[in-house]
DNA sequence: CCAGACGTTGTT
DNA sequence: GTCTGG
DNA sequence: CCAGACGTTGTT
DNA sequence: GTCTGG
């Protein structure tokens, strides 16, 4: 699974990187421990020139009430066509969830050890999401975003049986294209190469959403204390 | 037909 | 145990 | 994902 | 809105 991860760098690097602008209403900084119901960068299809920050848990748009979305932060890829909350947004809003590194906890016995996760070359990449944009009863616009998962690679199976679907470089353009059908997307739905990513234990520092800072990222070389 | 769910993960 | 908030 | 609350009434 | 269960 994936429920929290970072996207640190700096604004004019994800700009290059992404050939994208940050509109002027959007703020960025780092985040060093980015979590479920946070507004977080994203490249939408509607938007693809562009960064946005959406709700990160998706709110189906027949939603009565926005704590839906707290239990859609994740997607399985696997049935992303079938699922009533999902479906739809696959076909017509898909995304780019901007990050730089994620989180999973390894579970040793009864302990979780927090494990952060990297490209070897540390760049950003693109997690694949989908987002909605939900009417809240009092007439606000919400806009929304759920991670897509997929089977681990070989170096996250050490770690949990879930990963995000991270997508190549050469195919993000081609996941926010609208006119590919669910069969050709679904192709690309698929873990991410494992001999470029690496992973490292972090400071259980990690756990609290409020830690938003420089100490979560940090390797711990010590293992398995307590 | 209407009512009620609509999701993932991990654990039991 | 389960839900909410971040 | 984890942390932290989990309740009501009335009053400040 | 759309699907599932009764």
């Amino acid at each position: 699974m994936c429920g929290r991860f970072s996207i640190i760098v700096e604004e004019e690097i994800l700009k290059k990187r992404f050939g994208v602008i940050i509109p002027e209403q959007e703020t960025l900084f780092p985040r060093f421990n980015a979590a479920p119901t946070q507004n977080l960068p994203v490249i939408t299809n509607l938007n693809p020139s562009e960064i946005h920050l959406f709700r990160w848990g998706l709110i189906p748009f027949w939603a009565k009430d926005i704590k839906i979305g707290n239990k859609l932060i994740n997607a399985r890829g696997e049935t992303l066509t079938e699922k009533p909350s999902f479906k739809n947004a696959y076909t017509n809003r898909r995304c780019l969830v901007l990050a730089d590194g994620f989180y999973e906890w390894k579970r040793v016995g009864k302990n979780k050890i927090p494990m952060r996760i990297t490209l070897k070359n540390e760049e950003p990449f693109a997690i694949a999401g989908l987002w909605e944009n939900w009417k809240s009863p009092s007439g606000e616009f919400i806009k929304s975003f759920t991670v897509i998962t997929t089977e681990p690679n070989e170096l996250m199976s050490g770690i949990h049986n879930r990963m995000p679907v991270i997508l190549p470089r050469e195919i993000e353009k081609d996941w926010l294209d609208n006119s590919l059908t669910t069969n050709e997307l679904n192709g690309f739905l698929q873990p991410f190469q494992s001999e470029k990513m690496k992973a490292f234990q972090v400071s259980s520092s990690i756990n609290s959403p409020a830690n938003d800072n420089p100490s979560v990222i940090f390797p711990i070389q010590n293992e398995l204390k307590l």
